[in-house]
DNA sequence: CTGCGGGTTGACAGCGCTGTCAAACGGGGG
DNA sequence: CCCCCGTTTGACAGCGCTGTCAACCCGCAG
């Protein structure tokens, strides 16, 4: 079987030296027509595929990218026994691309927290060689991680970057403006009290929604009133505890916008416990689009963040072949990918 | 700094030969106090990490265990833009448990359905030489997919397996007695006409939840009817569409068990959309707990199936410390996990 | 007819580790 | 005091590839 064939199996069989079976496989220039078909030929028979370790251990390129998953995040996702939506779909894209690319993915927790970060990192790197990183939110601005992966040459994506925006592959989305659109949407059904559970400010992602809402208010010449802002922690728990405090208040908004959707959906199940039908009595809108924004009753509002379209952009641009193609300048390594308000049951005008 | 750092430099720094450092780092007998403690300090100094391709390609152990995830299943949630909860639980118990053994996490896609599955496979461990592999329902339990790991050596761990249960580390969970349990669980609510929306019968996870189903009615004394018995494909639509049915039916029934959680929010919508109140009117129960199911109103009955401790499991078993150390016998390379019913609000009497 | 240059191929030395085997060491019995 | 044997340590050969460099081939200009 495939289980044990080496390089030397098939030069042998091709009648070749190992290197031109490299040289083959690697798609260097230089190789004769007959000399290439014989050595695929040579492969497909024997089922054969280079080994990983060997590869990258005597070559300078690993074909592996690492995910870098952010511990503290982990570890409470386990204590809580729930998956990770957006980590499942990041991967998702992740997987895809490097099937396409023929590049292997690795998963690694990251204790960004930790005093020996930088050494932890330059370590990992050390250990595995990756040819590239992929970087998530909020980490993607890390300094630290920046400047590591710098020094170690390793090539890394950043999905959602704030800061350093020269540092490597960027793929962005317009968080700001799509914040602003959904504020729009709820403004245009007649809204005129609005309200914003905002995330935690220590997330910029949570700043630009914020910003994004009152820039669609301002622009419609509404006020931006402090007491209808209140700060979540992006968790559904946060979001009924939010509108509680909102349906408590004298003059009660008629419309919430939550800058996710677990606070969002917890929105919604506040609403119903005040006995306030959605969207008749008050409209509630999220950020997101995860799985559960389908299944609410009614189905949440919200903004469809492609997630994985990103992190396969990720890749996409961290594989040489298609980077080497490409002028390294700085604003081709950027791509912003758009993003979708998904208009659904939880929003409409007032009954 | 770390960069770079091999075991030569640990070496010269500890003033010992790099065999000693590996047999420090490898936690081999007959080796000195003195002599561990030395290089135990300068591998702390230097901040040094073992090479992973160098060590699975010089050695027999890569400390690499590899997810296989189905390819189909993959593009399918790409297509949808959704993420994979089940398999993100997973993962974050993969990655736990990795973290702890030292071990790497690599996640691959398989084509389960290609006609070159073994060939592909071979090929793969070939390329990857991975330590342990983990397989997921349906296909822990894929002859294919056992035999190439057999021949191959690789270790694997089973989750949920049904057949051929002798063979590699068995995970599982007893679905048919957590199945039955929420049956009895609508039964003591004193439903005596209960539907059941199945799963597709190729799962075994489908059928052994049916089994339980009936089982629970049998010792009820209930009889099994057929016509309150309806196969879904595990998808929202499919238990939105089988709880149309049974509501079109001239009997109703009055409790609906759904083979996972999926189907019964669809249910659960369902029922809303024909104006029947959630459980006054109807109850529905799920399985699985996936996170929508707290969101739902009511929140989802359902059962807990501890995914990421069944995948830490998994791994942990694979990890030759701790294989080492136990009887290879065949029936401790068996764990059944203990599930939970979870009591939410979409069941009750009826009003 | 000889020599030069570009295209093509192969020999060989590592990459950073682990496994094998032998050397060095040290303690107890004869 | 010497020998034997178990313990501790090190020298060295790969693991399966890629990178470097040299050898070889050919056609064409000189």
């Amino acid at each position: 079987m495939a289980a044990g064939v080496t390089i030397y199996d098939v030069a042998a069989r091709a009648g070749v030296s190992i290197k031109s079976v490299s040289r083959v496989l690697n798609g260097e220039a230089n190789v004769s027509p007959a000399l290439r078909e014989s050595v695929n030929t040579a492969v497909a028979e024997l089922g054969y595929r280079r080994n990983l370790s060997a590869r990258s251990l005597a070559g300078s390129s690993s074909s592996i990218i690492i995910a870098m998953v952010d511990e503290a995040l982990t570890i409470e996702h386990w204590r809580s026994g729930r998956g990770n939506d957006y980590l499942s779909r990041l991967e998702l894209g992740l997987l895809m691309e490097c099937r396409q690319a023929d590049y292997y993915l690795m998963v690694e927790l990251v204790d960004y927290g930790a005093a020996t970060l930088r050494r932890d990192l330059s370590a990992m790197l050390a250990a595995i060689r990756p040819e590239g990183v992929v970087l998530t939110p909020p980490n993607s601005d890390h300094p630290v991680v920046l400047d590591v992966l710098d020094e170690a040459g390793v090539a890394y994506a950043r999905i959602g970057p704030e800061r350093d925006l020269d540092r490597g592959v960027r793929i962005r989305m317009d968080e700001r403006q799509a914040a602003e659109d959904i504020t729009r949407h709820l403004i245009e059904l007649g809204h005129r009290r609005l309200a914003h559970i905002a995330g935690p400010s220590a997330y910029s992602a949570s700043r630009l929604r914020r910003e994004g809402f009152e820039a669609a208010l301002r622009k419609h010449g509404l006020a931006v009133d402090e007491s209808l802002i209140l700060e979540g922690d992006f968790t559904f728990q946060s979001g009924l505890q939010g509108v509680e405090r909102l349906l408590a208040l004298a003059e009660r908004p008629t419309a919430v916008f939550a800058a996710n959707d677990d606070m969002a959906l917890g929105a919604l199940q506040g609403a119903a416990a005040a006995g306030l039908s959605v969207p008749g009595a008050l409209s509630v809108a999220g950020f997101d689009d995860t799985p559960s924004a389908l299944f609410s009753t009614p189905a949440l509002t919200t903004i469809r963040q492609p997630v994985a379209e990103m992190a396969a952009a990720a890749a996409r641009r961290l594989v040489p072949t298609l980077r080497g193609e490409m002028p390294r300048s700085s604003d081709l390594n950027e791509e912003t990918v758009p993003y979708q308000l998904m208009v659904r049951g939880s929003t409409g005008p007032l009954a």
